[in-house]
DNA sequence: CCGGTCTGCGTACAGTGTTCGCAACGAACG
DNA sequence: CGTTCGTTGCGAACACTGTACGCAGACCGG
């Protein structure tokens, strides 16, 4: 390792600082490769300009001549992995199945990169990164074809349901990673804790004493849960489908 | 200012270290409290242990006595700006109306307070916070009050559009106030990027062009936008509550 | 061969969160 | 009254952070 960046230990000498030619020197696309990868190793907090140099072979500083700034890496990286949310493109005969499959691909790709949601809840214009926005362009095509009036808004408004559940699961996953338990392990040892946060308040009580000690599977709930809402949702635009609605 | 943080010029001598009477000290309410005071003030980025240390009179490394890390401040000030989001009590006759106060009521308070959703994308067990618990409780009376079967599911599903609705628009609004200008301002001023970035993509660059540039309100639009969605969601609810769904 | 542009990087700066040990205090107790 | 003792504030220090700047070497067109 290290082998472009040794400092050239007697100045101007042979072997000067020749690039070994494999190497793929440092480019704009390797960087954000490589800063995807560490975000997903890592988490977010673990990514820093010096690290990221060196797991390149390379300088921190030497990264600016490629990313003005690391925000600016930041939503590049987002831009990076959201090419990885699939969405039928093309009208669809069944728009609600195309329309769930793109919700899921999305979730999906939100919990396999947990540190996306965080970048996008702070910063800037990700959105107006090329895959965004052919992922935007992709379903608008299937709202547009499915004959929807008023596509962004119904767009918007799966989109927010969708983000706002996977960041919570995200942030969710996350904190269970750092205890460096498993999840239904974290569960019951968070129990106690939850059980007092709760007492004096009857429903949430009621529920945690209904649901019992049970382990219960909590990927699977979580599936669950994502299922009803993301049906709830496609229900309500749905109606706003068949009808022309009549009053306002 | 710097009453009780002058060191003490010739070491142990009168006049020794004399809390001013009237000053409240230091306490972990009056240190979220400021804490929020900075967060709405300055964004997250801007609030340092140092510099909200000095705003209250005290080293920086005093408020660990009081607050065993800054992520867990964060996770106090999220509970705390929780209770400024009102959810009418008990069993309400008009749920719907009921639930649509909740949800604005909610939006107004992430966008009152637009580092919220940050935070909330990236840490921990928030959710345990009393103010975050209330609320949670105050949803689920209400849930439950409107005969709801799957309470928790549907509250679920209500937060996470909400939520992701509301965080988007956050970090587009910190976006805008970064730039220093007004809203109108600023998209008129992206305009010609976004047309760019919407070249060769169909449905988008059509969306612009019939925008044309009339300037429109974006605060009313972004109201108008967030009542759709809500009204999405909730018809999708109250689909689940009528009858008995009899397949599956 | 020679100029100019581009790329990498060492150094440096101004900050960050947090630990540690010491000093000063208020209250409890003899 | 004097003496402890637990609590609170804090200065100094540590290990890092993102980034500006200017120099040096590499590449390329003339």
């Amino acid at each position: 390792m290290a082998a472009r960046s040794t400092p050239n230990p007697i100045p101007s000498v042979w072997t000067r600082q020749r690039r070994e030619p494999g190497q793929p020197a440092l480019s704009r696309e390797a960087i954000v490769r490589e800063a995807v990868a560490m975000l997903d190793a890592e988490g977010v907090e673990a990514l820093s300009m010096r690290k990221l140099g060196a797991r390149l072979n390379a300088g921190a500083t030497s990264l600016y001549r490629h990313v003005a700034t690391k925000d600016e890496l930041m939503e590049l990286a987002v831009d990076e992995v959201a090419a990885e949310v699939r969405v039928p493109d093309g009208p669809d005969p069944d728009w609600r199945a195309a329309a769930t499959e793109a919700a899921q691909s999305f979730r999906a790709t939100v919990l396999r990169h947990p540190w996306m949601s965080s970048v996008m809840g702070q910063a800037g214009l990700v959105y107006l990164g090329p895959n965004l926005m052919s992922f935007s362009e992709r379903l608008a095509a299937l709202f547009t074809g499915a004959g929807f009036r008023e596509p962004d808004q119904a767009i918007s408004t799966l989109l927010a349901y969708v983000l706002g559940m996977s960041t919570t699961e995200a942030a969710w996953l996350t904190t269970v990673a750092r205890s460096g338990r498993s999840e239904t392990e974290f569960v019951t040892l968070l129990m106690p804790a939850a059980r007092q946060a709760a007492a004096g308040h009857d429903h949430l009580a009621a529920a945690y004493t209904e649901a019992g000690t049970a382990p219960r599977d909590p990927a699977r709930d979580r599936d669950a849960k994502f299922g009803y809402g993301l049906d709830v949702v496609l229900d309500g635009l749905a109606a706003r489908l068949g009808h022309r609605s009549p009053e306002h």
